[in-house]
DNA sequence: GGTATGTAATTGCCTTGACAACTATTGTTT
DNA sequence: AAACAATAGTTGTCAAGGCAATTACATACC
């Protein structure tokens, strides 16, 4: 069938290489799932507000612009994110030992029981957004998007 | 040094099996950069609407609800998406041929001009991102990547 | 043909998060 | 020590996007 050109049309984009596009299909997944997930057993979370109680459950208290920080968070943002969540009764401000502006943000009792029964789901949601893949792959894409990352991270 | 444990802390989590934390900071990455360079020569248009003047250049005109499925976002987000773009004298709305209640938005001139503009800086930022993977790696990342996304779109 | 159901786009309302201005504190320079 | 710059957190303001309700049209069913 010489001169038989494919016309493009926009379900071939799901096979072309466009990054950011992927990324994007990927996280919307990932936080659907998730949310859905936690709406199902009757929590109130969004994806933000669920990974910094993730990081406090598994780093211990935090200050407000290292959690932005390592969320790629604006300092205003996480104020108000904070404020959820100490509105919640889920965590805590408290003075910080060395430096009078800054504060310690910790988990109450409340908060490290909430970690507990919604770990459970965040670990299930990933392991089903990698299902298809064994251990191999996996390690293979965390290795890839970590330099992809850091390679970003060093360009500005 | 038996019983020598390290406590953990939060710099640990850039080394961390956290998925969505890492897809979040990629994405993140990728858009300062890219929002950074079109504000460098004078274009004021965010990821989103970038996306959708990308695809119309590379597939032609579409209807606003296909527009929004592709990048996972709501009709309403993406009438008002359109709004901006229209102002702006980039696309236009056009009647659908065969549906009514349709429409069918295509780039106009000044849109198709934009987009030879900024083609070569979203392929410049795409490259820069992937600067530190060979051939190789950059096709297993998207395969990889696909699969997830095509893993967690068939779960519901 | 007429009714029920589904789909396309739009709009109002609300939450999230970015940005810039501000205050309070710390560190640095001279 | 005084003046300066840098940093931690908060607040006002705004744009982006999600959700639900609405309108207009299309399709399926009886």
């Amino acid at each position: 069938m010489a001169g038989m050109e494919k016309i493009p049309c926009l379900s071939d984009l799901r096979d072309d290489a466009n990054f950011a596009l992927l990324i994007r299909q990927v996280r919307e997944g990932l936080m659907q799932q998730l949310e859905r997930e936690l709406t199902a057993i009757g929590v109130e979370l969004n994806y933000s507000q669920y990974l910094v109680l993730k990081i406090l459950a598994k780093y211990g208290p935090q200050m407000p612009g290292d959690l932005a920080r390592t969320l790629d968070h604006n300092a205003g943002a996480m104020t108000r994110l904070l404020d959820r969540l100490e509105d919640k009764g889920y965590l805590r401000r408290q003075p910080h030992a060395e430096d009078r502006r800054a504060l310690r943000i910790d988990l109450t009792e409340a908060g490290q029981a909430m970690w507990l029964t919604i770990n459970h789901s965040s670990e299930r949601i990933q392991a089903t957004a990698l299902r298809d893949l064994d251990e191999t792959e996996r390690s293979k894409l965390f290795e890839l998007m970590k330099r992809v990352r850091d390679t970003l991270e060093k360009t500005p």
